[in-house]
RNA sequence: GCUGGUGUGGCGCAGCGGUAGCGCAAUUGAUUCGUAAUCAAUAGGUCAGGGGUUCAAAUCCCCUCACCAGCUCCA
C-alpha cells in the first residue's frame, strides 16, 4: 500500500498503481469537477497518472497557474488535430501556454486566411464535442525519430534530436492526432468548455529570422462561456486605452504619413511632456546632477571611436556635410564623453553627473513602429555619471533609487530585468564579468526581484531595466541603467587621482523615463487619459450656465491664471449638460459650473471628474485646493 | 525586414462591378438653458497613391506607401 497525503494533510492508504483519478472519485465533490491535472510529489502530472510510490498529491484547477496552462496547452492539441483533419501536407511547430491563451505554429504551403480560422474553429468544437481522451505513451529516442519522420513532422524530429540523452520523450494521442510532449493534459478534449480563434501571424521557427517562417494560430479557451466572454469584453475595454486612440481623441500627438516613427506633439501633448520634462530637471537637480545638450549629428570619426560605427551602423542614419560623413546620433553618450574631456578632472570632482534630455535618431525595422512607443526619433532623458570605481554601486544604487522615486509618483508597476553579454561586444570577459556582478549584487542587497535576459546587454556593458505595462500587458522596457568599462577608455577620459597620476574613470549610462515618448505612451495608458491635475492639459474649464454669466466666467478663469492654473471657459451658446458631457469625455479634472448663484457670492460650483458634483464653494478656497493638488502631484 | 490583415469626408463606420451614403464633429440660424448630448439648415470625399482589366472600378488584378496583429529587433 502506498500513502498519500493530501493539501489538507490527511492521508490515504492506497494500493500500489491506483490512478490519481481513482482517488479523485472517491474525493468526489468540486474538486472531482474542477480538477484538471495534478501535482505529485511537486511534479505536475496528468489524472491518468498511476502512483508508484508514496506521494504528497495536490489537484490543480483552472484557478491555479499550472491548471490554466494545461488547460490552454491541451487547447494547442486541439488546434493542431483540427488543423491536420483539415488540411493535407501540414508539419507541426510548437503550440504551447501562453499567458491568456495558446498558439500552435504550422507550416503550410498555402496561407491561412481569416476564413480559414472560421473552419478550423468549427472543426475544434467537433474534437471537443467527440470527447477524445488525452492518452500518454512513451517511446524510445530511435522510435520516436522514426515515428515522427515517417509522418514527415521533420520540425518534430529536430526538436527531439535536442532532448538531452536522458530525457523521457513522451507523446500523447488524442483520436487520430499524435504529437510530441511533455504533458501533462486535460483528461479529454470534452473539459474545454469555451475556446476561441483570436489571430494570425507569422513566427519564425524558433524564433530566428535564418528559419523559416511558420503560420501562427492564436487562440484563447477558458471552462466556462461568461469567462469567455468576459475576457474577450476586457480586451475590447483595454483598446479603449491605447495611446493611439487617446493621442488622437485627447489631440495630443499624431504620426502621419509623412514620417513613419517621427511623432508630431500636439499643445496638449507638449504640455504633459513639459511638465515631465519639470518634474525631471527638479529630481535631478536635487540628485546632484548638472543638464547638458549636445549635437544631434557628429562626424564619423567620432563614431568609429565609439564603437557605434561597428556595432550599431545598421541603426544609424547618416549625411554628408562639404563632403565628410556624418551621423545622426542613435546615442548620447559620445557627446557626453567629449564634455568630460574639455577639462582636467580630479578625483575630488567625481562623481560628475551629466544629465542631457537628448533627441536621438534609430532606423527601428518598419514592422516594429508602434504609436510612440515605438519610434525612430526620440528623446532620451539621459545621464552618464563618471567616477571612481569604488564609487560604482553607491550611484547604481542612487540611479535605482531616483528610479523608484519618480515611477511612484506615477504609480507604475514594473519588473526588473537584469541583461548580460551580448554576442558583438566589446571587452574582455572578465571586465563583463566584474560588471555584472556589481549589478547583481545590487539588485539582490536591495532585494529586487529581477529576471535575468541573458545577453541582452548593450555593446559596451551589462544593464539593469525597468519595464512598464501597457494597456493590454504588453511590456516596454523604459528605465536602464548600463554599466560601461569600454567608452572611457575608447575615448581616453582620465581624473587625476589622488597619487597625481591619470586614471581612467568608470562611467554609468541611465535613463529613468527612458525615452520621454514611450514614457508618455505608457502614461497615457495607465491613466487611460486622466492625468493627474499636474499633467492635465486642461485643469479646469469654467462653465457658464448662459450668457449673463459669460462675465463672472471669465473672472474666474483670470483668477485661477493668475493663480498658475490652465484653464478655459466654454462660452459656446449650449446647455451645461452638453459642455459637461464634452469636458468629461476630454477628461478634464475640475468643472466650474457658475449662474446666478455663485455670480452673487463669489462662488464656483465645482463638479470633480471621477466623483461627479462636489457642490458650491468659495472661489478663493477652490483655487488654494487646486494650488495644492498640483504642488503635491497628487494622483 | 518577415507573415497575415486593413486603408471610404476631421473621427467612427456602411456600400464590395452601374461613378458615394450614415452618425458624431464643423459652419449658420433659432433657443438663454443648473451637472454626460436643444432644434433646424448648410457645407465637406480625385473612396491611400500609381498602373491594369472592363462599355463601366471605391468594388476585380498588379505594384508602391502607410497602418494594425504577431515574429525578429529595441528606449
Amino acid at each position: 500500500m502506498l500513502k498519500v497525503t493530501l493539501r489538507d494533510n490527511s492521508v490515504r492508504e492506497v494500493p500500489a498503481e491506483t490512478r490519481i483519478t481513482d482517488i479523485l472519485n472517491e474525493l468526489g465533490g468540486r474538486l472531482k469537477k474542477e480538477a484538471l491535472a495534478a501535482v505529485v510529489n511537486g511534479v505536475l502530472v496528468d489524472l491518468n497518472y498511476q502512483l508508484t510510490e508514496d506521494a504528497d498529491l495536490r489537484f490543480v484547477t483552472f484557478a491555479d497557474d499550472e491548471g490554466e496552462d494545461v488547460y490552454r496547452h491541451s487547447s494547442s492539441h486541439i488546434l493542431a488535430a483540427a488543423v491536420k483533419r483539415l488540411y493535407k501536407d501540414v508539419k507541426l511547430g510548437i503550440g504551447p501556454a501562453i499567458k491568456d491563451g495558446f498558439y500552435y505554429d504550422f507550416d503550410y504551403a498555402n496561407s491561412f486566411g481569416p476564413d480559414d480560422l472560421e473552419r478550423i474553429e468549427a472543426e475544434m468544437l467537433k474534437i471537443i464535442k467527440e470527447d477524445l481522451p488525452f492518452e500518454r505513451f512513451e517511446l524510445a529516442r530511435e522510435e520516436a525519430v522514426n515515428y515522427f519522420s515517417d509522418l514527415g513532422e521533420d520540425y518534430k524530429v529536430e526538436l527531439i534530436r535536442e532532448l538531452p540523452a536522458e530525457a523521457v520523450i513522451s507523446c500523447y494521442r488524442c483520436g487520430d492526432f499524435v504529437d510530441l510532449c511533455a504533458g501533462p493534459h486535460l483528461p479529454s478534449t470534452g473539459k474545454v468548455k469555451a475556446i476561441k480563434l483570436l489571430n494570425l501571424a507569422g513566427a519564425y521557427w524558433r524564433g530566428s529570422e535564418k528559419n523559416p517562417m511558420l503560420q501562427r494560430i492564436y487562440g484563447t479557451s477558458f471552462p466556462k462561456k461568461s469567462l469567455l466572454e468576459e475576457y474577450l469584453k476586457r480586451v475590447e475595454e483595454a483598446k479603449k486605452r491605447d495611446h493611439r486612440k487617446l493621442g488622437r481623441e485627447l489631440d495630443l500627438f499624431s504620426i502621419q504619413d509623412e514620417g513613419p516613427g517621427f511623432p508630431f506633439l500636439h499643445p496638449n501633448g507638449m504640455i504633459i511632456r513639459n511638465e515631465l520634462e519639470n518634474y525631471w530637471r527638479e529630481e535631478h537637480q536635487k540628485a546632484g546632477y548638472q543638464e547638458i545638450k549636445t549635437p544631434i549629428i557628429l562626424n564619423r570619426a567620432l563614431w568609429e571611436q565609439s564603437g557605434h560605427w561597428d556595432h550599431y551602423k545598421d541603426n544609424m542614419y547618416f549625411t554628408k556635410i562639404d563632403d565628410l560623413d556624418y551621423a545622426v546620433k542613435p546615442m548620447n553618450c559620445p557627446g557626453a564623453m567629449l564634455i568630460y574631456k574639455t577639462k582636467m578632472r580630479s578625483y575630488r570632482d567625481l562623481p560628475i553627473r551629466l544629465g542631457e534630455l537628448g533627441l536621438v535618431h534609430r532606423h527601428e525595422l518598419s514592422g516594429t513602429l508602434h504609436g510612440m512607443m515605438r519610434v525612430r526619433s526620440f528623446t532620451q532623458d539621459d545621464a552618464h555619471i563618471f567616477m571612481l570605481p569604488s564609487q560604482i554601486k553607491e550611484e547604481v544604487k542612487k540611479v535605482i533609487a531616483l528610479t523608484e522615486k519618480m515611477y511612484q509618483t506615477f504609480g507604475f508597476d514594473y519588473h526588473l530585468e537584469l541583461s548580460t553579454r551580448p554576442e558583438n561586444s566589446m571587452g574582455s570577459d572578465e571586465m563583463w564579468e566584474e560588471a555584472t556582478n556589481i549589478l547583481r549584487e545590487v539588485l539582490e542587497e536591495r532585494g529586487m526581484p529581477y529576471v535575468v535576459n541573458e545577453g541582452d546587454g548593450a555593446f559596451y556593458g551589462p544593464k539593469i531595466d525597468f519595464h512598464l505595462t501597457d494597456s493590454i500587458g504588453r511590456t516596454w522596457q523604459c528605465g536602464t541603467v548600463q554599466l560601461d568599462f569600454q567608452m572611457p577608455s575608447k575615448f581616453g577620459l582620465t581624473y587625476v587621482g589622488e597619487d597625481g597620476q591619470k586614471h581612467t574613470p568608470s562611467a554609468l549610462h541611465r535613463v529613468i523615463y527612458g525615452s520621454l515618448e514611450r514614457f508618455m505612451a505608457v502614461l497615457i495608458e495607465h491613466f487611460a487619459g486622466a492625468f493627474p491635475l499636474w499633467m492635465a492639459p486642461r485643469q479646469v474649464v469654467v462653465l457658464p450656465i448662459s450668457e449673463k454669466h459669460h462675465a463672472y466666467a471669465l473672472s474666474v478663469v483670470e483668477r485661477l491664471q493668475q493663480a498658475g492654473v490652465r484653464v478655459e471657459a466654454d462660452l459656446r451658446n449650449e446647455k451645461v449638460g452638453y459642455k459637461i458631457r464634452e469636458a468629461q469625455l476630454q477628461k478634464v479634472p475640475y468643472m466650474l459650473v457658475v449662474g446666478d448663484k455663485e455670480m452673487a457670492e463669489r462662488q464656483v460650483s465645482v463638479r470633480e471628474r471621477s466623483a461627479g458634483d462636489l457642490g458650491s464653494q468659495n472661489l478663493e478656497a477652490f483655487v488654494a485646493k487646486v494650488q495644492e493638488e498640483i504642488a503635491a502631484k497628487v494622483r
